[in-house]
RNA sequence: GGGCGCUUAGCUCAGCGGUAGAGCGACUCGUUUACACCGAGUAGGUCGGGGGUUCGACACCCUCAGCGCCCACCA
């Protein structure tokens, strides 16, 4: 090659490294403009098959981490992917309210200024809610652009936009009218710094070194319990009726120290007659379990803490006092009464707020409850009789248990960032009568009391109330036809149950068909050293720094290097991998387009590698391999896997192989089929790696000599 | 209290019936025009312990231990 050819080649790639930094934006941009994000934009035929993902949902507090990372690395892999096979593909984007977290977050913010929510009022807080969410909602979907993802975002939705909220209303509507929607007064896991009802999913785990107080409350009846101040509303004491010891005691009455009532003494199956004494004080009001043996005894609730741990009237001299407080009181007056029989030290776990981390305080309050007995039957069909596949298998356990054991949802919450449920109260009507409809908009006139003007319910749904609806709620009335249902989920399991369940009953419910055929649930990103990755303990690890230090490509390279199925343990040498390998790409790059001269087209015609050399022969065979290898890995979540092969192919059968083979080819007339052989390989395999790799691979495509297609993004695989 | 997963080279992990592989790291050699973010090599493992099935096990079964996760209304 003389000095003119040299320089020619170097005008291609230039002579320098690969520098994403220059080049991810711009192509980005590309991409975007090419409005092929949109399936309705695809060039391709009218009847093309959709393929359909829908995002799981960040919340608008997000901000990127691994888990995202990963996660939507996976999509952006099946969809481009797909997209390449032709497919009418679209990616479904878009950010969850997030009630309790969204509104926890803007509370804070106000603290800041000294202003508590209660000051500004509902009204005032909720625009505040949504001045935060214009500034700062869409930063993660602006990191998931950087990540590369080809998500449609001119169809990104939020779930508090009109129309989303239009078919939240309609569900609760729906599922009121069906009767599986009632309204109750229970006792629930109540947060009592969020003011807020809980579901048990919301709840966090946390050990407690406490004790155990044995309380006599005659010579026959001693009790053992963690929580000696709810005593003042206990209601009966319970045993369990096959125990001997206590058989003649049932049906029998003891009285109550220190609040003297007399209550009976019960048999329930609930209890475990090995614990403590095999006695258990019953608190109807304060305690889940003791609630549903009060239901099955129909015992009275007496409430002697209220919705903000304080201690209420029918506490008597406690009131006012915050519960820990009265349990030191009562404590000692139970030692001065004698009736402390011992204390041993006791470490048990408490459930706290998951979004505060304040202790949950079992409180009885009016909310509304959704039936789950026919919606899980439902989802546990879909996923048994194989309309829904969950990968790995042994997920479907996890979801069949839950749904197995399913109690009533309580949608309701007390907050004030939410969908407002649709119940409106007659002014007029007491609440021992029928007192409120559930109907999509507020009645003109009362069809109660015909007079009044009736007033919405201040209650709010759970989040995962709207988001349960969003594979159908998140698409257009007319994309409804079009782009339902979808195809995989992919997610963590965390959500399974949370959400993924939920989604698959109300899409059957509302759509009548499940959501999606599979769901891939895939490992948890953790540190090195096993521990959780969490951003309040200072272990995680931000994705955006892998980005913009080397590269989105190399970010996505490095997550799905290690996403073989198992957690992660976030090795950073993955990285450095990632890094040598676009190199690698680079430059084998730079080779052949330095090779092939530049009256070279693109994709390489006529490659007839049976005419070649046995080189020639070798490398077009494994490309053939290779490339049905990394589909059919796709196409079974084996993404990791996929990766890996290719890496092997191209780094050592391609670049180590046969580009020195192809050295001396180039130079010798008897392997006339070596430029080909070089621009076809070079082209499958930018096409193979893109989904992974997108912005290099694109890049490079870019500079092919002589190609007609605009992007490698729609190249047909 | 149940259930699940993991334990393979220094580190992070593949493999899952026929006598061990990758990435990163280490070491040796290499100043050839794609790449030193490179090439050619080398070292390094009785595949957590014990038992069993088998002609043969890292792979299958049982059991023990350690680590991690999930579920549960044990007061």
């Amino acid at each position: 090659m003389n000095e003119n050819e040299s320089a020619k080649r170097q005008s291609v790639l230039g002579s320098g490294a690969y520098e994403p930094k220059d080049v991810e934006k711009e192509i980005y941009a590309a991409w975007e403009k090419s409005g092929y994000f949109n399936p309705d934009n695809l060039p391709v035929e009218k009847d093309a098959e959709p393929y359909v993902v829908y995002m799981p949902l960040p919340n608008v507090t997000g901000s990127l981490h691994m888990g995202h990372a990963l996660d939507n690395s996976f999509q952006d892999i099946s969809v481009r992917y797909q997209r390449m096979r032709g497919k009418k593909t679209l990616w479904l984007p878009g950010t969850d309210h997030a009630g309790i977290a969204t509104q926890y977050v803007v509370e804070k913010e106000l603290r800041k200024q000294n202003v508590s929510r209660f000051e500004i009022g509902r009204e005032k807080f909720i625009e505040k809610v949504w001045e935060w969410k214009a500034q700062y909602g869409n930063l993660i979907l602006e990191q998931l652009r950087r990540l590369g993802c080809s998500a449609d975002w001119s169809r990104t939705r939020f779930t508090m936009d009109p129309a989303y909220a239009k078919d939240v209303v309609a569900a609760f509507v729906h599922y009121y009218e069906r009767g599986w929607l009632y309204r109750g007064y229970r006792t629930v896991n109540w947060c009592a710094r969020c003011a807020t009802s809980l579901s048990e999913l919301e709840l966090e785990y946390k050990d407690e070194e406490t004790s155990l107080w044995h309380i006599k409350y005659s010579d026959a009846v001693t009790v053992a319990t963690t929580r000696p101040e709810t005593l003042l509303g206990d209601t009966a004491i319970a045993v369990n009726p096959h125990d001997e010891r206590y058989e003649k005691l049932i049906g029998t009455e003891v009285t109550v120290p220190i609040v003297g009532r007399e209550i009976p003494i019960v048999a329930d199956e609930a209890i475990d007659s090995t614990f403590g004494t095999g006695m258990v004080k019953v608190t109807p009001a304060h305690d889940v379990l003791d609630f549903e043996i009060g239901e099955r005894h129909k015992l009275p609730m007496v409430v002697v803490i209220d919705g903000r741990g304080r201690m209420t009237k029918e506490a008597g001299v406690y009131e006012g006092m915050k519960a820990a407080e009265a349990r030191v009181k009562i404590v000692e007056e139970l030692e001065k009464q004698g009736r402390l029989v011992k204390v041993e030290p006791y470490a048990h776990r408490v459930s706290v707020c998951y979004r505060c981390g304040q202790s949950i305080e079992p409180t009885p309050s009016a909310q509304w409850f959704l039936s789950m007995k026919e919606l899980a039957a439902k989802a546990l069909e879909a996923v048994s009789s194989k309309k829904v596949a969950i990968h790995p298998e042994r997920f479907e356990k996890t979801y069949s248990d839950w749904l197995s054991n399913i109690r009533d949802w309580t949608v309701s919450r007390q907050i004030w960032w939410g969908h407002q449920i649709p119940v409106y109260f007659c002014k007029n009507k007491k609440d021992d009568e029928k007192n409120f409809v559930v109907t999509k908009e507020k009645p003109a006139k009362c069809p109660l009391c015909g007079t009044c003007e009736m007033e919405q319910a201040t209650d709010v749904l759970d989040t995962w109330f709207s988001s349960a609806l969003w594979p159908f709620a998140g698409l257009s009335e007319s994309d409804k036809k079009k782009y339902y249902p979808g195809h995989t989920l992919i997610t963590a399991r965390d959500i399974l149950n949370l959400w993924v369940a939920r989604m698959i009953y109300s899409g059957i419910e509302f759509m009548g068909k499940v959501p999606f055929t599979n769901v891939l649930i895939h490992g948890t990103i953790m540190t090195k050293e096993g521990k959780r990755m969490s951003k309040s303990l200072g272990t995680g690890i931000d994705p955006l720094k892998y980005i913009e230090q080397y590269g989105a490509d190399v970010a996505r390279f490095a997550v799905v290097w290690q996403a073989t199925g198992q957690d992660i343990r976030w090795d950073e040498t993955a990285v450095v991998g990632g890094r040598k390998f676009t190199n690698k790409i680079w430059n084998a790059a730079k080779f052949v387009l330095g090779s092939i001269g530049e009256d070279a087209t693109f994709p390489a015609k006529n490659v007839d590698a049976s005419l070649g050399t046995d080189a020639d022969k070798k490398i077009m065979g494994e490309l053939q391999k290779i490339k049905a290898s990394v589909a059919n890995d796709i196409e079974h979540f084996e993404f990791a896997k996929a990766l890996r092969e290719f890496y092997d192919f191209f780094w050592h059968s391609f670049c180590d192989v046969y580009l020195e083979a192809a050295k001396g080819q180039l130079a010798s007339d008897a392997a006339p089929h070596t430029r080909e052989v070089l621009m076809h390989v070079l082209f499958e395999s930018l096409k193979v790696l893109h989904p992974f790799m997108p912005f290099l691979t694109e890049y490079i495509f870019q500079k092919l000599p002589k190609h007609k297609q605009s992007l490698l993004l729609i190249e047909q695989w």
